[in-house]
DNA sequence: GCCGAATAATACAAACACATCCGATTAGGA
DNA sequence: TCCTAATCGGATGTGTTTGTATTATTCGGC
């Protein structure tokens, strides 16, 4: 469901949306905070740099920070950024014509795959943050198919691992 | 959404399952029915076999055909024969302890993978082929968020493209 | 019962993407 | 001017998708 580089790329997002105004913060205390290697991070917050959703700075005192405020910051923006969102499933047996016609299977497929998509326009960062419950604005009435169990941690960004 | 390996093993399974009484089907004839690289097709087909969904026959008049109705086959069952089923996502900032405690971030894409696997499990050969509309048994509710555009098409397998 | 054609089964390898690491370069602060 | 940290390019390992070739079965005809 979460490809590793997209798991990675949101785990810092959400990182650094814990309060964007607490200026840049560097790769490395991202990476050991976030226990993803330093390297493969370094990548993907250039390639979120180039996309506008993290801002960069170079030298001392440098770092990323967030480029929007996390309401702005949708889970969909990040999957495109990084190339990971679903394609639109097309039944490969009717490439031919314009007909969009798409056989049972792909048509179900295609109705997950919408569903996915909905979920991933709907969240933000900042929905993330918050978690107290389901956000209102998830359409994959997710709440409804399987209600939380686990009470809420507001204090994510120090639990972090060893 | 759907790996290329898996789209191949459940078109072939879908062709298969169109008359299971039907003997058996060679991969060749196969491969070019549904437009699927002859090679791989095999390996597929071998994998399924191994895993008892469809039947092999060598020699002439040999091929594959299912090894169970198509009621008894769950998407599920194939993505697992092909190990391409989601995994339980955790949350990799709690690996440490037995507290199964997921953060924002991965409980809603637990959820979202929950569903995905309901959808799996509820969904069988034969549903794809009914298709008049979703089948009962889809306990992912995806009629609801989208009710499908397309009318039916029966002769599905004989509309094969070029 | 034996032979040869048909077909699955298996092995090997090339091309590509993904995840990871490393080293050299560039820019910003002190 | 130095130190620091992002930036950039390439090297490596693994997995996926595909192609080619060889082997092992089974059937049909003689």
């Amino acid at each position: 469901m979460l490809t590793q580089t997209t798991d990675y790329a949101l785990r810092a997002l959400v990182y650094l949306a814990h309060d964007p105004e607490d200026g840049y913060h560097q790769t490395r205390d991202l990476a050991t905070a976030l226990n993803i290697p330093g390297n493969y991070l370094g990548k993907i917050l250039q390639l979120l740099a180039h996309h506008k959703l993290v801002e960069s700075q170079r030298g001392m005192h440098g770092g990323f920070r967030l480029a929007r405020l996390p309401e702005q910051v949708r889970l969909y923006d990040v999957l495109k950024a990084l190339d990971t969102l679903p394609t639109d499933p097309e039944c490969p047996l009717m490439t031919g014509g314009r007909q969009m016609e798409l056989c049972g299977l792909h048509r179900r497929f295609a109705a997950m795959t919408r569903q996915y998509l909905d979920f991933l326009r709907g969240t933000t960062l900042h929905d993330l943050l918050v978690d107290h419950s389901m956000p209102a604005t998830c359409p994959g009435r997710i709440p409804a198919t399987d209600p939380l169990p686990c009470p809420d941690h507001a204090g994510h960004r120090l639990v972090v691992l060893t």
